[in-house]
DNA sequence: GTCCCGTTGC
DNA sequence: GCAACCGGAC
């Protein structure tokens, strides 16, 4: 069972993430929206003049106009299409809820989660993101970084879909919100510091779990 | 030029 | 299956 393995050495290296990083429910959401193939940095850019405008809440979202939205998170990458998905989700939470969170988070998990999936904007790893950081349900985020550690790990096919790929990791770990949680953000911070798309091995504290790890002679020695 | 904590539409 | 969305960082 490489995985509970690799969680303790990445925990012991990176220390508790405390995620995710946000001041309240509807900024976490916002954020993950926002972050769909962009990097974090230019997305906190963005929830800042969301804030400024008074748009992280979802009724002011949802009303906005979608072009003045649109600039405000500009520098977020594709900001049209980012615009309409999330006052797609800020309608959702109006409609289906009447704006609060709250309620929303109340929902039956199994329920919430397909009824995200049905929100023009929300795909699996957002559904999941909002799930274990906002609703507190045992689910594991899978990310291009899981792929990606998995897959040169030689623990899965990094192209298996969203569902199989959870699933190895989900039951191999306990069913617990706060530890799967963790175990994403670890991933996110090892694949943004090593785990790139060219792989930076070297220093890794993942390093000694690579197949055929200590039987290259090629790798820089520490000692 | 490549890549970024994806999702949608063709 | 694959391009479009898009600006910023390296």
């Amino acid at each position: 069972m490489p995985i509970d393995q690799a969680y303790r050495r990445l925990l012991e290296a990176y220390g508790p993430q405390h995620w995710w990083p946000a001041q309240t429910p509807m900024e976490m959401i916002v954020g993950a929206v926002l972050v769909q193939h962009t990097a974090w940095r230019n997305v906190e850019r963005a929830i800042t003049q969301l804030q400024a405008a008074g748009l992280l809440e979802p009724g002011p979202l949802a009303r906005a106009p979608q072009e003045e939205l649109a600039q405000l998170i500009r520098v977020a990458g594709p900001h049209r299409v980012k615009a309409r998905r999330l006052q797609c989700v800020a309608q959702f939470i109006v409609d289906r809820y009447g704006g609060s969170l709250d309620a929303m988070f109340a929902d039956d998990p199994q329920t919430l989660r397909a009824s995200l999936l049905g929100v023009h904007g929300i795909g699996p790893e957002t559904a999941d993101c909002i799930m274990n950081y906002g609703a507190g349900a045992p689910r594991f985020v899978v990310d291009a970084y899981a792929r990606r550690v998995a897959g040169r790990h030689g623990w899965l096919d990094a192209k298996a879909p969203y569902a199989a790929v959870q699933q190895w990791f989900e039951s191999r770990l306990p069913a617990d919100a706060p530890l799967l949680g963790e175990l994403h953000a670890l991933i996110v911070k090892v694949g943004v510091e090593h785990c790139r798309p060219t792989p930076r091995c070297a220093g890794c504290p993942l390093e000694c779990m690579l197949p055929g790890a200590g039987s290259h002679d090629d790798e820089p020695q520490s000692h």
